[in-house]
RNA sequence: GAUCCAUUAGCUCAGUUGGGAGAGCGUCUGGGUGACAACCAGAAGGUCAUUGGUUCAAGUCCAAUAUGGGUCACCA
């Protein structure tokens, strides 16, 4: 006897086994096979500083369930797994650690630092990947790669250069968002804007002529320092006869010009704007208008410099408080305002971020842009759901300049060279030994390091060789899809588009498949604040990683949030273990042998049906795969194994499994098994583990744990085939199942115990005769019955009955003693008027002149079918309902 | 301010070329039946947010409104 699985479903007893087994006998592993089509995915690599959450289950899980799918297809399927080294994230991290120790970055020093980051990454760098295999991911391990890593690096400073040969990555003194509390620049994708409530302040600034001056507003008194002028719209005639007048900062006594500008809008404020150019993007602009100088006032640990006079070394709030009531005190505050003030906070500490004027490195972006935004147009790049294509187009049309360089040292340090002979910039992707243009040995290597997103961009094709032509680059690129959250659409998808179109001339991908946010059953999204995250490893200790990959990726639609409900993961285990037991019972009644095939001539009706609706499922699971419906897929397989498989398939063939015909019993044996090993096929992306598991027990050819082509991953995926469709027996059968169905109500509503056998009376149309009887032994089995009768006439049908009426007979259960006639009468009613309603419906279509016209004609055809059907349904269910009426007032 | 999403059974959500409203959980009624009580057999429960439009036909397409949520935006 073939040995049977565990008594009862317990994931955690085979979980761990079976995905060694795959590791080690290298089932992910993806080979440049050029009998097959590759088939890629690069997993959006996790920071090293994270741990697993469940926005990362859920991403990796559907990339898994893709990955798996197209390997069973026979695609040569690459799931690239790696990690980011996360700059500012993680050097926060490492800070934090060495502070610990009583020490400041600075005290380190650059290199020591560094090493201090790599041990950081060296123990904890692979937790999440480590994590991922709990998950079951199907990655090609020995693929694994890290943005930091050599081949990154080099990828990285290849682009850089490239780009800067082309004059697309240029330095400059610009106005960009900085993080005081970070130390760094930020990019504007970086910067989240929140509305906070705030003030305005009316201040007076005097007429240098001891005029009354100009009002203005302003939300951050603390930059009045750094104002150089104040701007008024030219159209503005409350201030035509200040244009180009002085007016005196106060206090401080300096005098700035009143300017004409376009910038102020009449209609806000005073219409009079105060201008300062180094700490304000609009300020800054109308001060390169008119050449103003760039004052700036604050430090970068946002505190005031020296330009603030008395109130230097103070923070800027500090300052801000202070010098409002100074100014208040000496009869410069007009009014105060509350209102909602716009700020802009750094996305990693969120510190209020402060607009300043530095030194950085910018990446020009509407060169790149454009052949980004063409490439969506033109369908070569296509979103999941097509509605954030919107999100992309809008964001590349609207974008600025990029700003680069980060003020850090845990990430890639630009490769650019200054000489201090000459003053020239060597850029360059090997480091140089002098200088380029005066040849002088004295350069030294710019300080900062790159955005992460910089290299984060290169990671579809940076991961599979680039820039070298490499045999994996050809091959698997460009990839097929990318997986991720709606989140970092900004950050990172739109810079991977424009990065491998710019590098590689192909978009990095085909498909960008979109998900939305795990929150938790509240609705709530999980965060570390709340302490309202579900920690999967938890989840898969208690209920298994398939009951948890399962309940991800069903019950979903793309791009949409989910709720984490421990409801649906209950009930996907429970899935899990109907899965597990009836696969225990198809083992247990094997023989000895796994059972060969048998001639199709030999399948009886229950196997065509079963046969012919795994064939249906297989077309639509596919179909629905394709399009990236994967809850749809999921779902259907669910119904498929357990409402008819189970509930129906098994329950039929126990007869001929316990019985005496030899030949007969090993049939259903073979279409048992045989159908069970195509629906384990289907369901094994979603539930891999469990589905192997069983394949280890049943499959066909005996499974070697060397041999990874005798595994379930690298099965077939089953092909839809117009030769299993056998309506004749689903009709067979679908009338057996509402036959079935209608005794086993009747029972219910007459109270009749479930192990009472009962007789029934099939008063059947004459066309209909042959189809019901040939479903006779079906229902007397799973009705329970001790007797059926099938006949034609009506004068059969004994007069003690309960009664109901499907398309094609009418079925009748004698009761005797339990008859309930309250109970019938009841039931029939309520038939009668569902029926009456039906046949209202379709009447009202089939007189309607409209539809009658334009209409299909197929449709038309199958409503006047109806029509018939439900009047003779009706007219049946009214005359027994006459015959129960009499009987209860008699 | 712009834009996107959601609104379907008590709860959480599916419903993909417009053509007879579904699942899981919960509730109620039966059930220890030779895989399964993490189960089986039944049942109740919905003017598909509102209004208008297109159509023979709308949960599904269009337009407005309401409520809730998200994203983007240089407003002193």
């Amino acid at each position: 006897m073939k040995e049977n699985l565990a008594k009862t479903y317990d994931p955690k007893e085979f979980e761990d086994r079976i995905y060694r087994m795959w590791e080690e006998s290298g089932a992910f592993r993806a080979e440049r096979d050029p009998e097959k089509k590759p088939f890629t995915i690069v997993m959006p690599p996790p920071n090293i500083t994270g741990q697993l959450h469940m926005g990362h289950a859920l991403d990796q899980t559907l990339q898994d369930v893709l990955t798996r799918y197209k390997r069973l297809q026979g695609y040569s399927a690459l799931w690239l797994p790696g990690s980011d080294h996360a700059s500012i994230a993680t050097e926060v991290k490492v800070v934090d650690r060495i502070r610990e120790e009583g020490l400041e970055k600075e005290d380190l020093g650059r290199e020591e630092f560094l090493k201090r980051a790599w041990q950081w990454k060296e123990e904890f760098g692979g937790k999440i990947t480590r994590q991922c295999r709990k998950l079951g991911d199907s990655c090609d391990w020995d693929r694994e790669r890290f943005t930091m890593d050599e081949g990154c690096n080099r990828a990285v400073n290849h682009f850089f250069v490239q780009l800067y040969e082309k004059g697309l990555i240029y330095r400059g003194n610009r106005l960009i968002n900085w993080c005081p509390k970070c130390g760094t620049s930020l990019s504007d994708a970086e910067v989240e804007h929140e509305d906070k409530n705030g003030f305005y302040w009316y201040f007076r600034y005097p007429g240098a002529d001891g005029g009354e001056g100009i009002v203005v507003a302003t939300s951050r008194p603390e930059t009045m320092f750094g104002d150089v002028a104040v701007a008024v719209s030219p159209d503005d005639e409350r201030y035509t006869d200040m244009i180009g007048k002085k007016v005196v900062l106060p206090i401080v006594g300096r005098e700035i010009p009143v300017i004409a500008d376009p910038y102020p809008d009449p209609e806000k404020g005073t219409g009079a704007v105060k201008i300062t150019p180094a700490h304000d993007e609009n300020d800054f602009q109308v001060g390169q208008r008119h050449d103003l100088e760039n004052l700036c006032c604050i430090n970068e640990d946002a505190t005031m410099n020296h330009v603030a006079g008395k109130y230097e070394g103070l923070d800027r709030y500090e300052c801000r408080k202070a010098w409002v009531k100074e100014l208040e005190e000496e009869g410069y505050l007009v009014k105060t305002e509350e209102m909602v003030i716009p700020t802009g906070e750094c996305y990693r500490c969120h510190t209020v971020v402060e607009p300043m004027l530095s030194d950085q490195w910018f990446v020009k972006m509407k060169p790149l842009a454009e052949p980004a935004l063409e490439a969506a147009r033109d369908g070569r790049l296509t979103h999941v759901p097509e509605r954030f294509e919107k999100t992309y187009v809008r964001w590349l049309e609207e974008i600025r300049d990029w700003c680069i360089s980060r003020q850090l040292w845990w990430g890639h340090r630009i490769p650019a060279y200054y000489c201090d002979e000459c003053g020239e910039i060597t850029v360059s992707e090997e480091t140089p030994t002098k200088c380029s243009k005066c040849g002088s040995e004295k350069i030294r290597q710019d300080e900062d390091v790159l955005d992460t997103w910089f290299s984060s961009g290169l990671w579809p094709f940076s991961t599979l060789g680039w820039p070298d032509e490499t045999e994996d680059l050809k091959y698997f690129y460009p990839t097929d899809v990318l997986v991720t959250g709606y989140d970092i659409i900004f950050f990172w998808v739109v810079r991977m588009v424009f990065s491998a179109l710019e590098t590689t001339g192909q978009v990095p991908f085909k498909d960008v498949y979109v998900h939305g946010l795990v929150r938790d059953e509240q609705g709530r999204k999980m965060s570390k604040s709340l302490g309202n995250g579900i920690d999967p490893l938890e989840v898969i200790e208690q209920y298994g990683a398939d009951a948890l990959r399962f309940m991800l990726t069903t019950g979903i639609t793309p791009g949409n949030d989910m709720r984490f409900k421990k409801d649906r993961l209950e009930s996907s285990r429970n899935f899990a273990n109907k899965l597990w037991n009836a696969s225990r019972f198809v083992i247990m009644n094997l023989e000895d042998e796994m059972p060969e095939k048998v001639d199709p001539s030999l399948w009886k009706d229950e196997d065509k049906w079963i046969i012919s609706r795994i064939n249906d499922a297989v077309k639509y699971v596919t179909e629905a795969m394709d399009k990236y419906d994967l809850s749809l897929a999921g779902q259907r397989v669910y119904d498929l194994i357990w409402n008819e498989y189970c509930d129906w398939y098994i329950e039929i063939v126990k007869e001929r499994l316990y019985g005496d015909d030899a030949q007969d019993k090993k049939t259903a044996q073979y279409v048992l098994i045989s159908s069970l090993r195509q629906m384990l096929t289907l369901l094994h992306p979603f539930m891999p583990f469990i589905t192997e598991e069983i394949w280890s027990h049943i499959a066909e050819k005996a499974v070697d744990e060397k041999d990874p082509d005798t595994f379930l991953i690298r099965a077939s995926w089953p092909e839809y085939d117009e030769g299993l469709r056998f309506p004749e027996e689903v009709n067979c059968l679908q009338m057996a199942m509402d036959i079935t169905r209608s005794i086993r109500n009747i029972r219910a509503e007459a109270e009749a115990p479930a192990g009472k056998k009962l007789r029934s009376i099939i008063l059947s149309d004459e066309d209909k005769m042959e189809i019901a009887k040939s479903g006779e032994r079906y229902v007397k089995t799973l009705a329970n019955l001790s007797g059926l009768q099938f006949t034609s006439t009506k004068g059969d049908v004994p007069e003690e009955v309960m009664s109901a009426v499907i398309d094609g007979a009418e079925i009748f259960v004698p009761l005797d003693d339990l008859m309930d006639y309250e109970a019938e009468l009841a039931r029939l009613r309520k038939e009668k008027k569902r029926l009456e309603g039906e046949v209202r419906r379709v009447d009202g279509k089939l007189s309607n002149q409209g539809f009658m016209s334009k209409a299909p004609e197929k449709l038309i055809n199958e409503e006047k079918e109806k029509k018939v059907m439900y009047e003779e349904m009706l007219s049946k269910v009214c005359l027994r309902l006459d015959q129960v009426e009499k009987k209860i007032g008699g």
